[in-house]
RNA sequence: GGAGAGAUGGCUGAGUGGUCGAAAGCGCUCCCCUGCUAAGGGAGUAAGGGCUAAUACCCCUUCGAGGGUUCGAAUCCCUCUCUCUCCGCCA
């Protein structure tokens, strides 16, 4: 959420950045509803205290055993007043904070223009695409051949966008989630966490992806009305809810390993081949708490993270800064790492990182108390994926393949993979 | 699943219709005293919102959440959520 007192004072500011994104914000809609609220919260007020100091009167008068009757009479209809004072200004509220809900996030300066995908900006690369001397074959290919992977099974299960793995290549997608846990809690300073995988709608409100992007999420069908994470941001941010940290507890980051669960609705007809796009996939997530003002540090340590990873798998990446039009709703801006992938011949996401600022701790009321005068104060947070583990899988094998179909495996992970360097038909 | 208890400020914990945003203790901050790492005395110490140039006044809201009764609710009524105890079941 935009801070609203923002809005009140700067709303056509605040729409000329919304625009660069695409979005249009009726600044005339919400200022008359804004007039509309301000008014009728001073009269509702008033009368609120009118009501208090009767009250107190009343208290006082009958406790002196005086008559009431006269004071009670004189009060009579103020009851009635506050209720349609306080009914029209919740109904004005409830308009105000739906247009403020359904806000995308303030872009940094820093995020360079663009309608789409394709006005990305490549910020760095890191290795080179693998020459191979054959033909590359695709993860999908590579995977059945291997009889390792299996579409059919999936489908037969639970439907489309559905995997099945087995031997080596399941253990290998154990391997990479372990691999990655460990070097970024034993490298990089975060504390490892377990979380819930069913959440409530508040918790999604929280991190944004709720109201707006239901159609995004699974829902349970049960007496409680879970969803499914579509990510672990949902459940480790929301930690921080209803929360005042102390100045000396920030920074903090978390890792958690998830499965992630979308519909992905609105993706009809993309990736439908192969793993890349499923209903539900396992990714190590990082999140970061900060001070307001430290985060932009924060976002470029957070990618450095998660290239760390890239690297030591030796996969080669690039960097992209999304534009304007393909940040998304929350975000104030967003890395993307793109790894290789000789099957397509193209650099596709494995990681977005992005930082939120004070958008998701305004939802979250999550606060720290500041050093100085110790009044609260909105931290900012930040989470990418450090990274996603089926489209790690993905890439080493396309990587790593071998004329014959067989994968080498990356030195990093033969600790995990009993100390063997290939994986081999089934 | 059955039976019961509870949710109050940073913490512990009073408060069952009126001057309670809330006793007391602890913790914390500042000051005083004290010639010695102790003790004592005093003051202060919630969050959110409105108004505003203001992090100054003033006002509003909040005692798990949401409704209700009342001139007035932390206190009474209803619903929900969560926590705990015992029994049962269970990875």
């Amino acid at each position: 959420m935009i801070d609203p007192k923002l809005l009140r004072q700067a709303a056509t500011d605040v729409a000329a950045n919304l625009a660069r994104r695409g979005f249009v914000f009726d600044t005339n809609a919400y200022i008359a509803l804004e007039e509309q609220r301000k008014s009728l919260q001073i009269e509702t007020e008033q009368l609120q205290s009118e009501r208090n100091a009767s009250a107190k009167s009343i208290g006082k008068a009958k406790a002196q055993g005086e008559d009431i009757e006269p004071l009670l009479a004189a009060v009579q209809d103020l009851g009635d007043r506050l209720e349609s004072k306080t009914a029209a200004l919740q109904s004005v509220q409830e308009q105000l904070s739906d247009i403020e809900l359904g806000l995308p996030n303030l872009l940094d300066d820093s995020v360079p223009d663009g309608k789409d995908e394709s006005d990305n900006a490549e910020v760095r690369t890191w290795g080179n695409p693998v020459e191979l001397d054959f033909d590359a074959r695709d993860h999908i290919e590579l995977g059945e051949s291997l009889n390792l992977l299996e579409f059919e099974t999936a489908a037969k299960i639970s439907g489309s966008r559905f995997t099945v793995m087995k031997g080596d290549l399941a253990r290998l997608q154990r391997a990479l989630i372990q691999f990655m846990l460990n070097t970024h809690t034993e490298e990089h300073g975060y504390e490892e966490t377990y979380v819930p995988y069913l959440v409530r709608a508040d918790a999604l409100i929280g991190t944004s992806q709720l109201p707006k992007f239901e159609e995004d999420l699974f829902k349970i069908e049960a007496d409680i009305p879970y969803y499914l994470i579509p990510t672990a941001e949902v459940p480790v941010t929301n930690f921080a809810r209803d929360t005042i940290f102390d100045a000396a507890d920030l920074p903090k980051r978390y890792t958690a390993h998830t499965p992630c669960f979308r519909s992905e609705a609105g993706s009809h007809g993309q990736d439908t081949r192969g793993m890349i796009r499923q209903h539900q996939f396992e990714k190590v997530e990082l999140v970061h708490f900060v001070a307001a003002g430290e985060s932009m540090d924060a976002l470029e340590a957070l990618t450095g993270h998660a290239e760390k990873i890239l690297q030591k798998l030796e996969l080669p990446y690039r960097v992209v800064a999304l534009c304007a039009g393909d940040v998304g709703f929350g975000a104030a801006k967003t890395y993307d790492i793109e790894v290789w992938l000789p099957g397509q011949q193209k650099y596709r996401e494995i990681s977005s990182c992005s930082n939120y600022n004070d958008f998701q701790a305004r939802r979250m009321k999550a606060r720290r108390r500041t050093e100085e005068p110790g009044k609260p104060e909105l931290i900012h947070t930040l989470n990418g994926s450090g990274v996603a583990a089926g489209r790690a899988l993905i890439a080493v094998m396309e990587n790593y393949q071998n004329e014959d179909g067989s994968i080498r495996i990356p030195e990093v992970l033969q600790p995990y993979m009993g100390g063997r360097s290939v994986i081999n038909a089934a």
